[in-house]
DNA sequence: TTGACTAATTGGTATAATCAACTAGACGAC
DNA sequence: GTCGTCTAGTTGATTATACCAATTAGTCAA
């Protein structure tokens, strides 16, 4: 087992992580077979110098996603599962677009700083004297129109968004890069419905056509709500991809055993 | 900081998995304020009489599920992300209807062994000469059905189901303790639809109303396919509750700052 | 008053030692 | 020969310890 290239201790990044990407980079490059074996984590951390804790945080990552798994006293071994970039994220639509090969766009419906409803505000924990901007929009895949979103943040949090935001681009970009905003986690839910004669007239499509229906508050790591959009998407030109795991029971089982 | 009970250090249970079932109970029960701080690690560390990598070990898998969050330099913060059961999971008909407090049923339309459509054997990488089992079933909260399901899997998988298994009970239970195959992860594309005629009389709704169209695959850890479900869900009784994190960027990026 | 330095606190990372599950081979009873 | 049991070796899992890095608050000098 040669290696190729060591580990850069100067880094910022630290150890594991250097080690994660490295196995991952070998097994997307094909050259662990995605059937079975994998060296052993000593064998590894022997040949790069480092412990074998620190091996093993890199291969215990890369089990969180799927890529390994490994069965004690067996050894380590590359799972067949495709690892799709499609499984839902935090994706902005702008990143969702550009993942599948589409350009993206924007029609701008209204930009505006304004109360709102009292669902809205309760989601994203309003005060009562809180303001909240609004920004509705098409959403196209080059000219064709795919959805239509609405979202709503609160003011205090981009109290300049109105002026200092083209609503033409990635809002996300713009909260991520302009203020820090981070969206770690999204609570969403999917619901069908059938277009409405405005709906059908922004999307172009016959009214009463299947079409998707999301609510989905975003929050910050701290878990504060800072975004809230209600997005009504094509049916017939939109579907959702998920993964789907068991993560949440691991803490309410002991460890799993095949 | 006077701890209640000690740890039980026989036990098969890891030691940072008892911390952390530990420190989610007191969370859940509110003995912490979901505003923000926590003993820090080393403390909690020496009132348990364990190191601190034990306790940050199950104070990790906390933060990976959202319940907590920390800082480098300033502490570890309890988030107020709502700990809600309804994120996907994998969960099978019968559990999810029991989570949601109806009483799940199901009516057989048709439990056989065939080849299936290539599109179900490609998707269950079946060799040329493999057998399947398809089940064809009409599920139901109490007496309302909600949705058609058509599931395949492997015959060699799972030989004498035919005749051992009863159709109306939980297929996943069957296979999870009669054949110790335990899904681990699924892949599911979502759809919407209209009811056709067929479909409408199952499920006694009018024929052109919106429904959900599910395809999944499961998987086991080693990424074997397991099996292939095609459904239809009433649009009117259904709705897919999701929470998005932006897990898979962890190996991408480096760790994320705010 | 302000800025820079210092020390203390806290989470993050890396190493080493030990435990536990599994495998394969040796050995013996039948 | 066949089967079961034992034992040594391999491998992942867990725990303990030491040290690093980011943050904060205080101190002191300009």
């Amino acid at each position: 087992m040669a290696e190729l290239q060591q580990l850069d201790r100067g880094s910022v990044m630290p150890l594991h992580h250097q080690i994660g990407q490295r196995l991952l980079s070998q097994i997307q490059s094909g050259k662990f077979e995605p059937g079975q074996p994998l060296p052993p984590i000593q064998e590894i951390a022997a040949s790069l110098g480092v412990s074998n804790m620190t091996v093993r945080q890199a291969v215990k990552a890369l089990c969180d996603l799927g890529v390994l798994y490994s069965k004690q006293g067996k050894g380590t071994f590359i799972s067949r599962l495709k690892l799709e970039k499609d499984f839902r994220q935090i994706l902005s639509f702008t990143e969702e677009m550009k993942s599948r090969g589409s350009k993206p766009a924007s029609k701008v419906l209204s930009f505006e700083i304004c109360r709102g409803s009292s669902e809205v505000r309760e989601a994203l924990r309003l005060m009562p004297n809180d303001e909240m901007i609004q920004l509705r929009r098409v959403r196209q895949a080059s000219t064709v129109p795919m959805g239509i979103e609405c979202s709503s943040l609160p003011l205090s949090l981009c109290p300049d968004l109105l002026t200092t935001f083209d609503p033409h681009t990635s809002l996300y970009k713009a909260l991520s890069e302009r203020y820090g905003v981070q969206m770690l986690v999204a609570d969403e839910v999917v619901e069908v419905g059938l277009a409405n004669s405005k709906e059908a007239k922004l999307l172009r499509i016959d009214e009463g056509s299947p079409v998707f229906a999301f609510t989905r508050t975003s929050y910050i790591q701290s878990g504060q709500p800072v975004e809230y959009v209600k997005a009504t998407y094509r049916g017939d030109r939109y579907k959702i991809v998920n993964r789907l795991t068991r993560l949440n029971r691991e803490l309410l089982t002991p460890p799993i055993s095949i």
